[in-house]
DNA sequence: TTTTTGTAAATTGTTGACAATTTCTGGGAA
DNA sequence: TTCCCAGAAATTGTCAACAATTTACAAAAA
């Protein structure tokens, strides 16, 4: 059977639609902030408005958007103060990956953690910050999910997305870059070791790291530039 | 204003509406596997199918229903491995507000702790299993919601809706009533003992022991009785 | 009996229309 | 100028109708 016939044989076009508008959301079309205009978004997809407005409900419920009554659905912004609530949540569920996967972990997944944190250090090496981001969020992804727990690897990744919405979290991460790599490799080690608790640990850590590296991003980004800095070459 | 009209102004139609249902999946008046039919209910509150359609939308990525394209919407049957699953997540959450709590803990906050373990314990002494459970739950939320962090609140109730549709979990939790309540004496004490470590593990490990007694459970049930149950007073 | 098949009923998927509300806009008054 | 306020335009909320699909049921065939 064709694969696109299967698609909207098993897909409801409410879904197809939510997976759309999501995928503009995430990629940036639609900027936190912006506003989501029914007839406008069912003209663009040759649909009508009833299939949006159930997106629309879904994205709202999954945190992508807020609704608000006869005014409308806006892409939601994440306020720093929710992102570091999120960073804390995540760190926490991370911390449950590592003893999981300290205490299971199979031969081949070591093998292809590894192969991960080789590839992030090419990436590193050759100053691909870009290649890096996407290498660094597979790697996180992937872990959670050699976990097996469905339930954890679906929240996990919606957190991620909702996180994504932090605009500023993107920006001039590539401060950050190196000294996250070697953090990858000492998580591997960490897990290969079969200590849970050391495992976990440093998960925890890495994911409070980066919490703090945000905290500290959006900090100097509310300070106004030293003179410090341009004074002292 | 009247509090009907003035909630009718701020939640639009389909909100009310997933409100409604989602009462209804939890109090049991629509169990899990059975049918949502959209004519019934959109005739039963007096609206159109559009709100329906929309509340089910939202109740589907809350986890509540399922739905199959053209056939339709039912209530969710939480298997007994997932349910497993969202014991672990549950505990590494629990964990995370052990900590917290631990680090921040206001006397108020401590006081109304302590009062709400003594409640429970009057619950036991009382034999009155329905409002242990009622207060036990209660006590849970209310220690998520007291660390501030709504993100981590707003998921930890998602799970437990989600939780309450695992039907075998309700049956016969009267035998781990008196064990469960000496936890929570135990579980307040290490958080007013302002360690985070010792509090974290104590909130974890009740979580986790909570598991295993439902993990018990369901072997017990899909055990034929032992002859031997009967056979020694 | 059991299985299959065809038709009617029930149910879901989608659409367009209308009502209600908000937003925009331009003109007049302070 | 700035503020305010119609009236128009745009947008959302709700509904009813129609199309597509599944389900129920009864008769026919194996």
């Amino acid at each position: 059977m064709h694969p696109t016939i299967a698609l909207l044989q098993s897909r409801s076009l409410s879904m197809v639609v939510q997976q759309e508008i999501e995928r503009g959301i995430l990629s940036g079309e639609y900027p936190p902030g912006s506003k989501l205009i029914e007839a406008a978004l069912a003209e663009k997809m040759g649909v009508s408005r009833g299939p949006i407005r159930e997106a629309f409900r879904m994205l709202d419920e999954a945190g992508l958007v807020r609704t608000e009554k006869n005014r409308g659905v806006f892409v939601r912004d994440i306020p720093l103060d929710e992102a570091l609530e999120i960073f804390d949540l995540r760190a926490a569920m991370d911390e449950l990956v590592g003893r999981q996967l300290a205490t299971h972990l199979t031969e081949t997944q070591r093998a292809e953690m590894q192969t991960m944190v080789s590839t992030m250090e090419q990436a590193v090496a050759a100053q691909d910050a870009q290649r890096y981001h996407l290498l660094n969020l597979q790697f996180h992804d992937r872990l959670v999910e050699m976990t097996g727990n469905r339930k954890l690897t679906a929240i996990y990744r919606k957190l991620i997305k909702e996180l994504s919405l932090f605009r500023r979290l993107n920006l001039a991460d590539g401060w950050l870059m190196p000294a996250s790599a070697s953090e990858h490799q000492h998580i591997v080690q960490a897990i290969s070791s079969g200590n849970p608790q050391l495992a976990g640990q440093a998960m925890f850590e890495h994911a409070m790291e980066s919490k703090a590296r945000t905290a500290a991003n959006e900090l100097r980004r509310h300070t106004p530039t030293p003179v410090s800095l341009k004074a002292t070459p």
